[in-house]
DNA sequence: GCCGAACCGTACCGTACGGTACTTTCGAGA
DNA sequence: TCTCGAAAGTACCGTACGGTACGGTTCGGC
């Protein structure tokens, strides 16, 4: 059964920061959860127990605070690799499972949603590509990760499709449906371990039901 | 073919606020998708030739205001009622792909984005209601709008499913995909008349791949 | 023409916050 | 033990903004 893969690397050399850097980016993302956007580099001081003078020694200024917060969470995430070579169909659609399960899990934890929130509420004004980072590492790399998956899965007859980015937009919407845009506007919408399986299991069902070549209909 | 149908009352005596109070909220939302969300009092005043004092009077401070006109822009989109009593199966695609188009239409405008974007940000901190209002007034009126229709659908023998919330949710998905978050983001979507028409013909099409009781399948 | 209400314009206040400067502390190397 | 640099702690500055106060103007009713 596909548990969630979506690992948190424990971090260390994998980053262009320090530890203690990383110790203070990771206090920013604790108040951006607690706190919502309203984070005041005092506070992030406080909390990381650091001068601000450091902070804008390191980091330049609140900007770039912000942006160097965005890019190493982002760097945390990682969906497993997909290395299914043999693809039969029960496989294929494990694997599509998988990213369903990650991709909701993913989506719902607070973190991603206090990151989401932030970059979207500077989306529209100044100029700062926290929106462009975050749609980078969000939906853009799950569609590069999983258009491959498809088009194996094409070439080995169990998908039809002429559009892959197409196909991978529609296997999107069919996992995240309304649940972002709800959770991004404070709904308490809360999904278990078990919750997130069926919807997954659905969402790949109701794929198939579109772009499979020769599937068995109807749930 | 399928005009969009999201009607923008002209708007005056259907509401709560007076004809000067409405130029005074059509003032925050210019300001609002003009300039993000960050919007002041003084800009406001300015902007609509008002003075801070009767701003104040009318919406007791700066939340109000915001309230008000997110209600105030609410009232306005009013997707167009189904009244398809006849309901053979075309009749049903259409009514679809027209709830679509409005769907997409709606989502991609600058009015919409300012709305969801302002919203979203206040949705994690400040006790503010913006985030339900605007849930209210976007997905669940959708829902609440379409699962008669579905359910109609259902009863004329050309859907099939044993839960409509279920069945909608999916529909939103295939529409919406990842557009809503895009946009959000940042990215430039840009959907003329024409590809909107197209996705939400589309969207219509897989859905039927999906719930369709007897249909032709493979695009 | 007078009065009061509504409202515009503007000046003002308090505070919060981004950013800077200065002092103190701590730890490593000679 | 002395020195030096990095960073903590703190005080400070400028400004922007929410909210209030007040004088001036318009306008409808008498």
């Amino acid at each position: 059964m596909p548990e969630a893969i979506a690992t948190i690397s424990t971090a260390q050399e994998n980053s262009d920061f320090s530890n203690r850097q990383q110790e203070v980016l990771s206090a920013v993302l604790d108040l951006m959860v607690r706190e919502g956007g309203a984070l005041t580099m005092e506070r992030v001081a406080k909390t990381a127990s650091c001068s601000k003078e450091t902070l804008y020694k390191w980091f330049g200024d609140r900007q770039g605070l912000l942006t160097a917060t965005v890019q190493w969470q982002a760097s945390k995430v990682r969906i497993a690799p997909i290395d299914a070579q043999n693809l039969d169909e029960a496989t294929l659609k494990n694997v599509l499972v998988r990213f369903a399960c990650d991709w909701l899990t993913v989506l719902t934890s607070d973190v991603s949603i206090a990151l989401n929130r932030m970059a979207i509420s500077q989306a529209g004004s100044t100029k700062s590509d926290l929106g462009s980072i975050v749609l980078q590492n969000g939906p853009f790399a799950m569609g590069r990760r999983l258009l491959p998956v498809l088009e194996m899965g094409r070439g080995a007859g169990h998908l039809e499709f002429s559009d892959g980015q197409q196909a991978f937009s529609c296997f999107f919407g069919l996992v995240v449906r309304d649940i972002q845009i709800r959770v991004l506007l404070g709904e308490d919408v809360s999904l278990d371990e078990a919750q997130i399986i069926l919807e997954a299991k659905q969402a790949t069902k109701n794929f198939f039901a579109i772009y499979g070549k020769n599937q068995t209909r109807r749930k």
